[in-house]
DNA sequence: TTGTAAGCGTTATCAT
DNA sequence: ATGATAACGCTTACAA
């Protein structure tokens, strides 16, 4: 074990106080270029590490912030993830990985780890926020989700417009029966892109029969069960809109083991870009959600907030729309 | 801001000493139930939260541990990482993200991070670590990956045997001519499945062209290009052992997108089974490495190393062939 | 510009 | 079984 070095000994060693150490080291305080010099020098000769756990506890920062998701094991937000991670690196911070697994307990326990000094704010992906935690909630920016009447600030995509742009890109094509498979009801993401889809449908003057619309949970699944039942009806859609890229491998999948050729004779649009969006077959034409830069602009925010600044007004990325090789003009 | 209630005030509060308060929290030392449980109840009342930092401090103990990784978008690792959070937190550990993006400097940082105590040890997934911190490698353990003569504890898989299991099942379908795309030469993950290819298939008395290894990085765009290869050979393979289950969608796509029917045309069988190899078309087959299982297991080890017990043995736990829809016999 | 000294909130040691 | 007291290593008034 080498000895810990602190402060006092490269004070020691270079003939000054304590505080002046701490002064040069941490550029913070007036020091004389010639002492500071000397300091950095000594402080590089013992190989100096400051203790955290000290510095934390004298200046009541952590230092670390928290990502919150409800699944840890959604490949959704790995992206969001690399782009907190990468904002979060040059402010010298550490991110801390939270999982609720949907428990409203757990969340809390992420609620109190801000308070209680663990982390210094969080970033929130979960979609929902606890009672109470007024304080921790100055901390708190949401990201990729929407927590209406939460006051905090998000940082997402417009998801009705864009779900409305994957809808205008199927009326583009000529489809006329167009079904939408959704998110949970409820779920504010999820209500937003069905939004999208009714209202391009009905400013279109589209018809959309009741069983067009099916509820899924952005799992596959749900997209598995759910193009079965959309193509056993009578009447069949010629395309399907669909809330995230997960749920819409589970249509590509079941229309190609049905033998449907696709985009002949379905045509998909998934939304969210996952990776493997682009590895399935046929490559699967889908909105872009920018999400490493959902993740920078989050910690952006984040690093405002903690530096005792207003939060700002929402922050509203592009999508744009991915044309691969699920969707074509309609064979009938 | 609720004033900070502290050990002190819970002291006063309950009429006993500071010192009998921490020793009544920690269930540390010795002391009268009564009293435990009067200051219990104090510290209930006052809302009492332990200061993370200061507790730190003294115990030298940061309660917390990294889990450092080569990109933290790759979905490999999402399930290693929801194991390792299920039992560090049962240890009331947090965990914090480490992404290297494979410059060296950056591992680097995250030893330092343990040796500063910001972390109490750590998860390498990287496969490689750097020169020194030899007192910081007593609390690591590696996951996934194999670091040949590192001294270090794995937890991982045997990547040979399995990949052997792989091969077995192509050679038992009646395969003669079977391909393999690798992982990146001199990574030792990759060698070892390419060890258990050309094992297996000698054992058995089959031949390897030269050409049916083709080296790939793990990524799709490698596995659309090797397929290519493969397939514009002058005697192509009926079968293909793919290294991963993302260069495995890739071969899947090219093949479908040259008319290959699968797998009555081309077996293709993966490896790790990744969440998705069951959303594409045809479901894969492949090999399920238990990763879920892989990060409890290494946070286990981590927590004994960290109680400074002795390092085991490697663990090495069970893989399974997870036949879907991409393996049969071979057409002619 | 630098030094002195007082904490930050715990826990560990040593008496009692 | 409990209490005083001294750290832990750093930052920050305040004084010089």
């Amino acid at each position: 074990m080498t000895a810990n070095v602190k402060i006092k000994d490269i004070a020691k060693a270079a003939g000054v106080s304590a505080s002046t150490v701490s002064r040069a080291l941490t550029a913070n305080g007036f020091v004389a270029a010639a002492t500071a010099e000397k300091i950095r020098k000594a402080a590089e000769a013992l190989n100096y590490r400051p203790n955290f756990q000290a510095r934390s506890l004298r200046t009541k920062r952590s230092m670390s912030i928290l990502v919150v998701v409800r699944d840890i094991a959604n490949p959704f937000y790995l992206e969001v993830f690399k782009g907190v991670e990468a904002t979060a690196r040059e402010a010298r911070y550490s991110v801390l990985m939270g999982n609720t697994e949907g428990d409203p307990a757990r969340e809390e326990e992420y609620f109190e780890m801000v308070r209680d000094g663990q982390a210094d704010g969080m970033i929130l992906m979960t979609g929902m926020v606890p009672e109470g935690y007024e304080d921790q909630k100055k901390k708190v920016v949401v990201a990729t989700q929407m927590i209406p009447d939460s006051g905090l600030p998000h940082v997402l995509i417009d998801n009705a417009k864009s779900a409305g742009m994957a809808v205008e890109h199927l009326l583009s094509l000529g489809h006329t029966r167009i079904a939408h498979i959704s998110g949970p009801e409820g779920e504010g993401m999820s209500e937003e892109r069905k939004k999208g889809f009714i209202q391009t449908m009905e400013n279109a003057g589209m018809d959309i029969p009741a069983d067009y619309i099916q509820e899924g949970d952005y799992h596959l699944g749900s997209g598995l069960k759910l193009t079965a039942r959309l193509l056993d009806l009578p009447v069949p859609p010629s395309a399907i809109f669909v809330a995230n890229d997960e749920m819409a491998f589970g249509v590509l999948r079941v229309a190609q083991e049905r033998g449907l050729h696709i985009p002949s004779e379905l045509s998909v649009i998934g939304f969210d870009n996952i990776h493997f969006s682009q590895a399935v077959f046929p490559p699967l034409t889908t909105i872009n959600q920018p999400r490493v830069e959902i993740g920078k602009c989050a910690m952006k925010s984040l690093l405002q907030l903690i530096a005792g600044e207003q939060p700002g007004n929402d922050v509203v990325l592009q999508t744009e729309l991915v044309h691969r090789a699920t969707t074509a003009a309609p064979q009938n």
